[in-house]
DNA sequence: GTCTATAAGAGGATAGAC
DNA sequence: GTCTATCCTCTTATAGAC
């Protein structure tokens, strides 16, 4: 199926919001990322702007949703696949040149206390990252509080970690904070993912 | 001593980046706000915005550095300070109504990758918390590398947890975020302060 | 659904009187 | 060092032909 222009767009928001976030990102720049005409956008997103930053930010989340089942899925011990969960996304970063990963907190960062909408919008991916990554956890053998605790934690210290390794142009802040947050649940047993199961999404 | 118009601009400059991140912010509103007109704010800041934002983002990160100091004083053993210290930083946004407590992250998640001037003022804001955190936890008896892990782990799970709290309007990301990093640390005992010592400030 | 042209305003920055 | 008026660019968004 040929790409429709709505996605096109919507690829290109994406792109562009993890370079310049939200605030410094401009239609003229979407224009040119994805070759669609200003008309053609505001027929796909009559509300301009924000509503093509709210529905990014939502495509995008979901994307990122898989990332944790993914790297955990050959882990049978909790903090050894945190670790290893934090090492991929040092390396990763690296190879990246130290680009942005993923435009969710940086433009939850901007817009937590000055655009409802967004918010809104960045709130209801943290939120579908928590639930998705607390079913996974329990899945795989942990107690649901645990379950959530963990996703929590992870997100939160890797979320700090991507932004200070970006400035910092170094991989250290993810390293570290992987190996803080793993040391405490050094120990703790993962069921082995059944074989055939899906990811959650 | 009358308060200088340099830094009534910078404060305002301060505060607004604390709501509206760097993008966002207009020449305008700081005018707006810190009562100034637009001709001596660019006196004070021939370089403009860009300079204005380098200065305030310093200024601000210099009264952070305190903070860790601050919250781990009467704290003789790792683990619990740890969770004491995002306890409190848990309680702080809760009473502030979930509002930014400090720009430095949120302004270095926009600009990492877009404005290196700004990137590399947001650097030396981080590189002065873990230089200063570490020579803190060294101070108190730990090794200089596990202070300089700990420093960091510390303060990207931190700035992590704001910005999730922040956007879902809760203190659960705080507290999760905390007790999973202190878990790592629990049971290492911190030297007293000495009595009479200064902040590293 | 696509595209061009343009409106209406906000943006950063400057000039120059005081 | 303060302040007003203004410049020019870039912004979001719309109108309306195709």
């Amino acid at each position: 199926m040929a790409r429709g222009t709505r996605e096109t767009i919507l690829t290109a928001a994406i792109e562009l919001m993890r370079v310049h976030g939200y605030a410094a990102l401009s239609m003229k720049q979407i224009v040119a990322a994805s070759g669609a005409p200003i008309g053609s956008i505001y027929h796909h997103f009559p509300e301009g702007k924000g509503q093509i930053a709210r529905e990014a930010l939502v495509n995008s989340g979901v994307a990122y949703a898989a990332v944790i089942p993914m790297v955990m899925a050959e882990q049978l011990e909790l903090g050894a696949g945190i670790r290893a969960a934090f090492a991929q996304a040092a390396d990763d970063m690296e190879s990246a040149g130290y680009a942005n990963m993923c435009p969710v907190s940086t433009v939850a960062g901007e817009v937590a206390n000055s655009d409802e909408p967004l918010r809104l919008a960045a709130a209801s991916v943290f939120g579908d990252w928590i639930t998705l990554g607390r079913m996974y956890f329990h899945s795989r053998g942990l107690a649901e509080d645990l379950a959530e605790e963990v996703v929590i934690a992870i997100i939160c210290s890797l979320e700090g970690a991507f932004v200070m390794a970006r400035t910092l142009r170094s991989k250290t802040p993810l390293l570290a904070a992987g190996r803080a947050v793993a040391g405490t649940y050094d120990g703790i047993a993962l069921l082995p993912v059944p074989a055939g199961s899906q990811t959650l999404l």
